[in-house]
DNA sequence: AACTATACGGAGACACTCTCCGTTTGGCAA
DNA sequence: TTGCCAAACGGAGAGTGTCTCCGTATAGTT
């Protein structure tokens, strides 16, 4: 890549990422953040072929949390129980983190062809690897993609509603209730 | 309301409810509901002065099944485990039935100036039933508002990402394990 | 210094939601 | 029946998005 191309890669993903996080996925329009990044259009779009595009790299560093959450939860010193709810927060949190990241990441938990496949493959690893550590104190039968789709629907809708942190908690609560053994 | 009127309006219900349930929210333009219903865009706005508007009037008569879903399940001769299953796979099947609803529904559930506030009330209102009904077999402290955050965030998830029955039904019995008591 | 692949910018195509306002019409009163 | 006017109509177009096209500029190489 040019050594222009890369400065203009650069600034628009740092300008982009200000200003999701400030506005949420919706309310920033392709515009601003050209405008912010001084570039044309056609250069952001050359860069980034959709919005979705750029969303997905603005995201590209926070992915890798994902591993380090699953980790501090399993090698945390307490039940099974408090194990899970662990990571449920965490990850329920890093859901939130963007506004709108919780149902776009969601709703492409099942298509190899959306830019959040990489993403959603991390995700669903995590999750695996928890299911395997936590072992059996699982209810029988529980699959990674589940435990994804429970909370990434509950990060969605406490994103969507802005929700306070205890609202979240007491519904993280009965799902993790659900997910341990009966 | 002059006779005219009244027919325009029956006819944008009308076309509206049937592009709806084929395409989903988005996917219908305020446009082509016009052109469907051959009024202008001045006519359809004037009757319902905002996209969710009509939305909200197309899913009206459905609203009333609620009530009918919630009494069936308390009726039943079953565990609590199997009414509250029941109750949940009903409420989430009708979130569902019209693309886009659930989530929908479900933003607005917080939000007493949004169009969908009416349906908001009934649903809570069918889960505070239910939980009276089912009165100790749930947690303590479980509330209407959380039950209806949780099914809505299941069913919208279901709904984005098209997942059959028994995907759903595997998820709603983690949420149901979860809600009764310990 | 010349050359070319690469990158740039911004006008504008296209799609949407929603508004404004001149025109038409249903329903009533004389 | 006729005349009136409040109520309703229709559609052009304002405003706001996403994304494309293509003529122009420039980085990096020879």
């Amino acid at each position: 890549m040019r050594a222009d191309a890369q400065r203009n890669r650069d600034r628009i993903v740092e300008v982009a990422r200000a200003l999701f996080r400030a506005k949420g996925f919706d309310a920033v329009s392709m515009d601003e953040v050209a405008k912010g990044a001084e570039v044309g259009a056609g250069t952001l779009y050359r860069h980034f072929p959709a919005k979705e595009s750029l969303y997905d790299a603005v995201l590209e560093a926070w992915a890798g949390k994902v591993n380090a959450a699953v980790d501090r939860a399993l090698s945390l010193d307490g039940s099974a129980r408090e194990q899970l709810l662990t990571w449920l927060t965490d990850y329920a949190a890093m859901l939130t983190e963007h506004k709108g990241a919780a149902a776009r990441i969601t709703a492409a938990l099942g298509d190899p062809g959306s830019p959040f496949a990489a993403k959603c493959t991390t995700y669903l690893n995590a999750n695996q690897r928890l299911i395997d550590g936590l072992d059996s104190a699982l209810r029988p039968g529980v699959e990674a993609m589940q435990i994804s789709r429970l909370v990434g629907g509950m990060a969605a809708v406490a994103d969507n509603s802005e929700l306070p942190a205890d609202a979240v908690a007491s519904m993280l609560a009965v799902v993790a209730d659900g997910l341990l053994a009966p």
